[in-house]
DNA sequence: CAGTGTAGAGAACGAATGGAGAACGTCAAC
DNA sequence: GTTGACGTTCTCCATTCGTTCTCTACACTG
């Protein structure tokens, strides 16, 4: 009856829960990973045997590393960290002027370095087209966006239109006028009523590979 | 670095990390490779035999390089002693064209992602200027640099003028002649001597800050 | 009430870690 | 050549650790 795929498994128990999460706070302290011992003593348990049956269900569930005599202490596994900052924000898809964000099939993460990111929450989209190359975003660039829902006059704006498109331009609004402007001689700018949109993140980071 | 590790070797133990962090402290400190006699007393142990167990397997891990009659004391390896700062450059200082590489005064390094780095060595610079500006690269922006003497054409260089000016331009190199071009039609392409030119590195990578 | 699931304690087993220390051979200094 | 330092290999021993299992207690459901 054991169903290895953890998309079947049940779902966690208290415990697991409370186990993964203990493990967490481990792993964002960047304490070593702990053996059974000393993850039972700081849940107040005693029992290495009881314990090590909601570490399985972890492991199960492809959280947790397998342990065995010469891998001791409990791991979690690669993105099992909770979205800490240990470096990666998600890649939510890519972005082209006048189309939905293309979304990836499989989620991605991508490393950002701290002094490219914002306060806020920050994800980051793939550039597609040279509406910005003036501005120095090529096709193919990644660029930081911090999740906001207002921004300065200039700023670079991932931007939502009419609920449905998605644009990445800079900004300048005025009472009943909201014009997304393009870095590119060959592009237009263009003039919404404000209400049509929806400011979705500002540009605060930008990186390419060569 | 715990997880330098290739794929399927077991992680470190605690006692091999540990041994790896006293040798980490001697380093820091520049103090001279300390033989097993002086590493053991510095950790309280007795035995040069158990130790010496704990540093070959630091060795099969790569962080330590081999040591025998002729080549005493435990030595790290180079890279090895960078423990928390493993995605860190060198930040070397800032390019303009023309100038020397205008060094910092307190040495730095830039976290730098993975995937925005080459194979070998690699470097950090900050842009001065514009000459790149169609490239993409605007004045402030940081290049990430591998360190290689040779380039293929139309690769971005950072190159070395007469030994004593750097500049980060696309090359174009024919035999007899060596051209560095801007990407910004208010510069002018430069071209010399081959024997002229020296090339620092190539651009691998790119990032910007808003 | 019986059955099921969760959760804990604790015992036992075997493997692995990690230590001490002895012995051997190599190496450099004298 | 001699000597001491040093790396290497090996044996032996103690402890830790992961794993499996049994038993018990509690809560919930039909």
């Amino acid at each position: 009856m054991e169903n290895v795929n953890p998309m079947g498994d049940p779902p966690l128990t208290r415990m697991q829960r409370a186990v993964l999460e203990r493990l967490r706070d481990g792993h964002r302290e960047r304490s070593p990973p702990p053996t059974l011992d000393e993850l039972g003593r700081s849940m107040g348990l005693k029992s290495r045997g009881s314990l090590h049956k909601h570490v399985q269900a972890l492991v199960r569930a492809g959280l947790v590393e397998a342990m065995d005599g010469r891998r001791r202490g409990v791991r979690l596994r690669d993105g099992a960290g909770d979205g800490d900052r240990a470096g990666a924000l998600p890649l939510l898809g890519s972005v082209a002027a006048g189309r939905p964000i293309e979304a990836l099939e499989v989620p991605e993460t991508l490393d950002v370095p701290e002094a490219l990111r914002g306060r806020g929450e920050c994800f980051v989209l793939r550039v597609r087209g040279d509406s910005m190359v003036d501005a120095g975003i090529l096709d193919g660039d990644w660029v930081v966006v911090e999740s906001r829902t207002s921004a300065r006059n200039g700023e670079m704006v991932v931007a939502l239109v009419d609920d449905e498109e998605v644009t990445l331009k800079r900004i300048e609004q005025s009472p009943g006028r909201c014009t997304l402007l393009p870095a590119n001689p060959a592009c237009e700018p263009m003039e919404y009523a404000p209400e049509r949109i929806r400011i979705q993140g500002v540009v605060v980071g930008q990186m390419r590979r060569y």
